[in-house]
RNA sequence: GGGGAGGUUCCAGAGCGGCCAAAUGGGCCAGACUGUAAAUCUGGUGGUUCUCACCUUCGGCGGUUCGAAUCCGCCUCUCCCCA
């Protein structure tokens, strides 16, 4: 697939599912410039080092930036390491907290090894920008602050609503902007590349590489994906699927994916064709969506752990069969029982007994496969081991 | 610097001396239905071997009271108006 070598076709690879591309015509020309001259590209993107949890979402720049790199373009990861000092305001209605540099750095560890999932790491660029951020004077401060107006600032939409809301904005969201376009500077990117919510930060790059005198980068921005129930992935909503995740856990959050997202999901997150996409969603739901899932645990997991995932999936949930692999655990049993909602506490089922006793008393706990409603139902130590089920999906055999 | 309004359980938002672990909605969990979709219906949603009771919670610290999320004082944070 790469030859190093950069060619003509850069554009759709670059562009593909881009919601911004600034300047379009100017992408072009440098793009056959490099080609012409072998020369590399140096494609941006920034990573937000506060949190170091990839989901899905991310990839779908991720996997531009991949395509990038296998057309031989150089992809520079910048760490935003001072900048989470700060906190985007970027689609926030909140003060960020501002993080130590401690967990900056441990944060860095963990997203790089994500990232790599995605991305070949030997040949991505990495910088932190308190590399060039830690040895500023507040003189030069100053100075980047000077580069813009506070009009500038609050035409930004997210800054607007959070007025208009009557919320708080700290004098130092206004610097972030112009931290990350800074960046661009400093590198001397060509492209840089973010979600939509990124488009504002991205112009400000543009805008002082023009005033340091050089070519303003080319912005390109994707969709944010929706998440699993259609509303804003987030982790915190817990509608993302990240990029560690096994197969199996994979597939089965797809499988719960809401049939209005499905086709931005198709179209962001896998390399089918269109047509192939317009059929699938022609068909049906279901198993257009386990397509998607294999897909997608495919590409991080390898086809057959993929397909593994499929069947296993498919036995337990349409089949209503057992799962595979249901974990054995250890249990230390009292002489006397232990009562129901006390042994799914234990076995780490539920948080706590109450939880554990309002599932069960709602009927969403089995004791080898018969449904037990009493939580004080005391549970000896089984001979063989036992099969409890807590809610839909959690199964754990006790000994 | 002056004046005003606020900080409530995951979120939004009621409560304004006891009936408050705290309305309502959202989210989430469980059950029915099903394609682990949507829609709908039912129940639940601080903790404790728990239908009683007890413990922790309504920005923080103190106080008044038999009793405070609710009253008082100080502190702290946010928003608005004026300068």
């Amino acid at each position: 697939m790469s030859d190093g070598t950069p060619r003509m076709n850069d554009f759709q690879i670059l562009t593909r599912n881009a919601v911004d591309v600034i300047e379009e015509n100017d992408l072009r020309k440098r793009l056959e410039h490099a080609a012409s001259k072998h020369a590399k590209l140096r494609v941006k993107f920034g990573m937000d080092p506060s949190s170091p949890d990839l989901h899905v979402g991310h990839s779908v720049q991720l996997l531009r930036l991949r395509a990038m790199q296998q057309a031989g373009h150089q992809i520079v990861l910048i760490v935003g390491d001072a900048t989470a000092m700060v906190g985007d305001p970027s689609g926030r209605n909140k003060l960020r907290p501002q993080l130590s540099r401690a967990e900056v750095e441990r944060n860095l560890v963990t997203y790089q090894e994500q990232a790599a999932r995605v991305l070949d790491m030997s040949r991505t660029e990495v910088h932190r920008n308190s590399e060039w951020f830690d040895t500023m004077r507040f003189e030069d401060v100053l100075r980047l602050a000077g580069k813009a107006t506070v009009a500038r600032m609050l035409e930004r939409d997210t800054f607007e609503k959070r007025m208009e809301a009557g919320e708080a904005i700290g004098v130092h969201e206004f610097l972030y902007p112009l931290m990350q376009g800074w960046d661009s500077v400093m590198i001397r990117s060509d492209v840089e590349i973010g979600g939509t919510d990124q488009l504002f930060n991205l112009l400000v790059g543009r805008e002082l590489q023009e005033k340091e005198g050089q070519a303003p980068q080319i912005c390109l921005t994707f969709p944010l994906i929706n998440g699993l129930d259609g509303r804003k992935m987030s982790k915190s909503y817990g509608n993302s699927i990240g990029l560690t995740e096994s197969a199996v856990e994979m597939f089965g959050k797809v499988m719960s994916l809401g049939d209005d997202v499905m086709g931005m999901w198709f179209a962001l997150l896998t390399d089918l064709p269109e047509a192939e996409i317009e059929a699938l969603l022609a068909g049906h739901p279901r198993a257009a969506k386990a397509r998607l899932g294999e897909e997608l645990a495919a590409f991080y997991h390898g086809r057959d752990a993929g397909r593994a995932a499929r069947e296993s999936f498919d036995r337990q949930f349409r089949d209503r069969e057992l799962p595979s692999d249901i974990p054995e655990v250890e249990h230390a049993w009292p002489s006397d029982g232990v009562p129901l909602a006390i042994l799914c506490r234990d076995l780490g089922l539920a948080p706590s007994s109450s939880e554990a006793r309002r599932t069960i008393e709602q009927g969403g706990v089995k004791l080898a496969g018969e449904v037990q409603k009493d939580p004080k139902f005391v549970v000896q130590r089984p001979g063989e081991p036992l099969l409890v089920q807590f809610g839909k999906r959690k199964f754990v055999r006790v000994r």
